[in-house]
DNA sequence: ATTAGCACTTAAACATTGAGAGTGCTAAAT
DNA sequence: ATTTAGCACTCTCAATGTTTAAGTGCTAAT
């Protein structure tokens, strides 16, 4: 079920090269000229004009050459991925040199995520974007809990992806490291192997049954364990933005006003990126087509990264729908994977 | 010693004053219209002539007003503080308010230094601004090590001034927690009151006597302590930057461009913020006044917080040289109070 | 010492113009 | 039945000129 003929599609591919390479409306003329497809400008604008119909291209005005819309951009993007036309122009060694860089923070997601972030930013000039797993959905591997203060414990929590977080509770009756230790091996066996989720439910749960045998340790432990458990969203970092300020598509002060507010909001961005570690391999979402949260003007390509069969946060790119896609597909796919491959082996 | 006649020094106030508030150059008219000297344009002019020779205002172009100079700002600022014309129009209950937001915060200084930059930022509509204290100058209260893994140990560190720092570090041969145990409690019998600096010269000198007597515990123990304490910088954190965007004063995409490079590489901001947290009080520098990495049209407001006479971070504003400096010392003045008598107490 | 008056300078706002690029349509050519 | 050449038309953009408003410095009068 082709809509579009063979000729209509090279035409189309065309024009979005055309649009990316040299970033201003592609008309019927410099069509013929640049790419030979031995026809007459005429023949050339009356296949764009069907395909303006068909909605892939527009005009900013009546007589300039025409832009993709996101439509486009999605043909575009697709039989890209087809034609597997991934051969970057990024020599490998350069992507290998900044690997190498990252490899001492494997022991440490956050960090090693923040860092990926320039490298990513670095590559391709445009944003980089990572996002740490969700605290909720990732699984307790080991919860430590050490004396602070007189009135305070620290929390200490180790989880599977390789977070580490911790965080200082406060507690009214003073309370010895040896109870502390006790309280956290009870912890341990009991909620070990468990998401931070699973484990809120199960602490409901027992809180309502212990209440009759009321044992003090067990109850103060549940406590303990809850607030433990509260913690902000995940975590996304972004670099690049005086990146993306050297492009050419950022000069207009009122885009750079929204990127910014994107920006620094994160709210948004984390929504879209949670979807999208649900999902397997490099995504690419092109500016309108997020529903929730319409990036204007701008796509994203991202991809989760993987230990084993379990996320262990999102990496990816977000830079102007205009956007070199083969590049930044190549740039995230390599990211990806050189995370999780090193994440897996830690 | 006064240099300027005080009706010179009106005049002056009043000049930056009046661009403060309207930023448009100002000239010899608005002067008479906005103030009352009880004196002609003509002989303001002259005055204003007398100012810019001596180098506190200067003229954009041949007949356009005059804008102060950072000179000018210095002056003004200067004379502000002398007046204490510090009775801002924020209500008292709007940084009350943020502040009571920040308060469960207090055990965490760097997510509660984050959230403070946001504050900040709202108050002020510039950028706000917060570092944490620099590690190496930190003293260590507690070390804590956890057995993370066959071959990695997780090191938690405390501070005297709140930090709470963690890394995980391989070690070669299976080691238990009973040992993790007993070499941590020799390193904090060894190093705890001391500074992580003065830690790493004591470690130094350790090893090479130690090397004698070849305890292996001990030897391993200074090994991972070194690890341990190596950290990067102290971290800065910046909000606001779509706040900014909004100001007239950004409007040029040069001088936004200079911004987001100064806010992401951290590096200088940092360098000067580490100068200021040496000192007491609010402090003021005004553009090109910062010596190493002039700050071109930007100025700074920035105040130490302190627990008792120990610094545990800074706090300030980012904005340009013509800000509201009034406003700006206020809300520093205040949330570095706020910070440093909600960490004392905690 | 101060001020009124005036010639001079400059930026910013506005209007006009022409070149250039691209279109759609029609009629001719393949 | 396509394809193409030709042409009138539209629209932007850059260049140019014109006017206006604000502000200055200087000189002479107060």
């Amino acid at each position: 079920m082709q809509i579009l003929s063979e000729r209509s599609s090279k035409i189309l591919y065309a024009v979005v090269q055309s649009y990316i390479n040299y970033l201003d409306p592609v008309g019927s003329r410099v069509v013929t000229k640049r790419y030979s497809f031995g026809l007459s400008p005429a023949t050339i604008r009356n296949i764009m004009a069907d395909l303006e119909e068909m909605g892939f291209l527009k005009q900013p005005h009546t007589s300039a050459g025409r832009v993709p819309t996101d439509l486009g951009y999605r043909f575009y993007v697709d039989s890209l991925v087809k034609e597997s036309d991934l051969n970057s122009n990024i020599e490998i060694e350069i992507l290998q040199g900044l690997y190498r860089r990252l490899e001492i923070l494997k022991n440490n997601i956050e960090l090693l995520l923040s860092e990926t972030t320039k490298s990513l930013s670095m590559l391709s000039h445009y944003l980089g974007i990572a996002m740490s797993p969700t605290p909720d959905m990732t699984t307790l591997r080991k919860i430590n809990l050490l004396k602070y203060n007189t009135d305070k414990v620290a929390v200490v929590l180790f989880t599977d992806e390789g977070l580490i977080k911790n965080k200082v509770i406060p507690i009214d009756p003073e309370i010895s490291q040896k109870d502390l230790n006790r309280i956290a091996t009870y912890l341990n066996s009991e909620f070990s192997g468990y998401t931070f989720d699973e484990i809120r439910i199960k602490i409901l749960k027992e809180m309502s049954r212990e209440k009759i045998r009321c044992d003090h340790l067990i109850s103060k432990a549940m406590r303990i364990c809850r607030e433990a458990l509260c913690f902000p969203l995940n975590e996304l970092f972004i670099s690049g933005f005086s990146e993306v300020l050297a492009l050419p598509d950022f000069t207009d002060l009122k885009v750079i006003r929204e990127l910014s507010k994107a920006v620094e909001d994160k709210h948004n961005i984390i929504k879209i990126l949670d979807k999208l570690s649900e999902t397997e391999g490099v995504q690419v979402v092109i500016g309108s087509e997020n529903e929730p949260f319409e990036m204007k003007k701008l796509s994203l390509v991202a991809s989760p990264c993987m230990e084993g069969d379990r996320p262990v946060g999102v990496v990816g790119i977000i830079g102007p729908t205009r956007m070199n896609y083969a590049k930044a597909i190549y740039i995230v796919e390599n990211t990806a994977k050189f995370i999780s491959t090193m994440i897996t082996r830690r």
